[in-house]
RNA sequence: GGUGUCGUGGCCGAGUGGCUAGGCAGUGGUCUGCAACACCAUCUACAGCGGUUCGAAUCCGCUCGACACCUCCA
């Protein structure tokens, strides 16, 4: 791995979500970093757009890492399916999921637990360090209801359990993350139904007491029931990061009033503001508008992987997925479509054959037509600016433009630059960005393929040297309409494979 | 209706009070037996209208438009 500049590790700086502002980043414990991110509900497929966040804080959870910092990463489940709106009836998801497909909740749990995990490795993603379920913290959010309950911020009505947020807003303010206030909400909140046991529309459950039909219940000093969706991530991440932590992140749209509510849980248990840095990826669109599972807007990974939808002029890898994402900095809307996804994977099979052309450069005496420490400070620099991407890989462009430069020998660079060069691009390219050479996936089969068509390479040579073009033209065609596609250089042919 | 974000060239997407983002596509060259690749050069920009300023696409105001949240969602 490529050392990094000491001066360039201090200067790390995250866009806050809740000042508004791009900070320096320190965390509570020098050289380590706590970082929560909110998990899925496994109640169907994870889509496109639930993996742009994953991504998004996987790309921080490796940047992190490869300045030196020790990370504790817990993404949690949500197994617990939460009611699919605020009313007080309603199915819960995962209940609902089990009774139309016959299964039993927790092996809709276990299917779309796996396939979450499945296509998060598909895109290079690494696990997090701790990867908890709502289920299997049911007793902590108990304790937490309890130490609630004692702090007066809370109250039991008919078997379920509220936070009080207006009695919490006279010591506290519930709005701060997303710049709300109580009586704006008040205002713009509809009337609550009758048959409600909540004191304020505004207040959220801790606790819900369990109709007689739902079948994920446990037993409480309240009732048979299940615990708010809001607590879960209290529970968890507190229990595992400390009462008070370093980033906590999320999709933009769990801001209001997930995260809200999970910072007026922490202030009324602890009576400390339980996160430094809130981090909020923003979303990935279709047609311009938001993916979302409710509304069936939505592209899957598979459909990317096997080019198996309408709107897809064919399929992607999912490596030159996660490049389309990384072009694009976290907090921006990034819109999908088939042809900015074109253009991504051709500026990435550029970016990894110039990869391939640097292991076969020789190096010089000196170094001309590039900066090679400006360079390296570029890149941190990028990514130290709240985890710039599109910069960074801008800067890796210009790499890739030096790099056949040197090809063509209008450009040199000395012994200790090439190994420079050759570190850092390699670190930020599959260390930092985790990208995945397509070429070197298939190795298995690579030594008999590549041995063909070296034998095709030089059968070719031998008709071009005797003037057989007509011969020499047909092995190159009908390679290329295999997908293989030969390059003729100074140095001799090559090729690549699409 | 409330809150917030944004509106960049053919497309996708950065950034910025004066100094080329980058990718894809286009055009003209170099290379090539012809190509492809690569390289060099190059053309399309900052929604509209005002204001501040020596200077704004970048700051301020207004208008128009888009999106997100205010109900479950990454």
């Amino acid at each position: 791995m490529a050392s990094i500049p000491l001066y360039k590790t201090q200067e790390l700086k995250i866009y806050n979500s809740i000042t508004g502002q791009k900070e320096t980043f320190t965390p509570l414990t020098e050289g380590n970093v706590g970082m929560y991110v909110c998990g899925p509900t496994v109640y169907s497929n994870v889509h496109l757009g639930n993996c742009r966040t994953f991504i998004s804080f996987d790309l921080v959870f490796r940047y992190l890492k490869h300045l030196g910092y020790k990370v504790r990463y817990v993404r949690n489940i949500t197994d617990a399916g939460h009611l699919e709106s605020d009313a007080d009836e309603g199915e819960d998801k995962v209940s609902k999921k089990a009774r139309i497909e016959q299964l039993e909740p927790m092996e809709i749990v276990q299917r779309y637990t796996l396939d979450f995990h499945n296509i998060l490795a598909k895109f290079n993603n690494i696990p997090p360090s701790i990867e908890p379920t709502a289920t299997g913290h049911i007793v902590e959010q108990i304790e937490i209801i309890k130490t609630i309950l004692d702090k007066g911020f809370a109250y039991e009505a008919n078997g379920s359990v509220y936070f009080d947020v207006k009695k919490f807003n006279e010591t506290n303010h519930y709005g701060k993350l997303s710049g709300r206030n109580i009586e704006e909400l008040i205002a713009n909140t509809r009337e609550l139904t009758a048959q409600s046991d909540k004191k304020n529309p505004q207040d959220f459950a801790l606790w819900k007491k369990a109709e007689p039909q739902h079948i994920m219940r446990w037993p409480s000093p309240w009732s048979d029931g299940f615990p708010g969706w809001h607590l879960e991530c209290t529970v968890m991440s507190t229990k595992y990061l400390g009462e008070q932590f370093d980033i906590h992140g999320g999709g933009m749209d769990l801001k209001f009033p997930h995260h809200e509510c999970e910072i007026a849980q922490g202030e009324a248990a602890t009576g400390q503001s339980p996160v430094n840095y809130w981090m909020h990826a923003n979303m990935l669109t279709l047609n311009g508008k938001k993916m979302s599972k409710s509304t069936g807007n939505i592209i899957s990974p598979a459909e990317i992987f096997s080019g198996d939808n309408s709107i897809l002029s064919k399929a992607f890898a999912p490596t030159v997925a996660r490049f389309f994402m990384l072009q694009a900095h976290y907090r921006s809307v990034l819109d999908f479509s088939s042809d900015a996804l074109e253009a991504s994977e051709k500026g990435f099979i550029r970016l990894m054959e110039a990869l391939e052309t640097l292991k076969s450069i020789k190096a010089s005496e000196v170094t001309n037509g590039f900066d090679i420490t400006k360079w390296v400070d570029n890149c941190y620099d990028a990514m130290n600016d709240d985890f710039n991407s599109p910069i960074l890989i801008a800067n890796l462009f210009e790499a890739v433009k030096f790099i056949n430069t040197l090809k063509e020998e209008k450009a040199s660079i000395s012994k200790e630059d090439l190994t420079t060069l050759t570190e850092h691009l390699n670190t930020f390219v599959f260390d930092v960005l985790g990208l995945v050479n397509l070429n070197e996936a298939s190795s298995d089969t690579s030594d008999k393929l590549s041995g063909t068509v070296e034998l095709l390479i030089k059968l070719r040579a031998e008709a071009r040297a005797n003037k057989d073009f007509a011969t020499g033209d047909k092995i190159r065609d009908e390679l290329l309409a295999l997908g293989i596609q030969l390059k003729d250089g100074r140095e001799g042919t090559t090729f690549t494979v699409n």
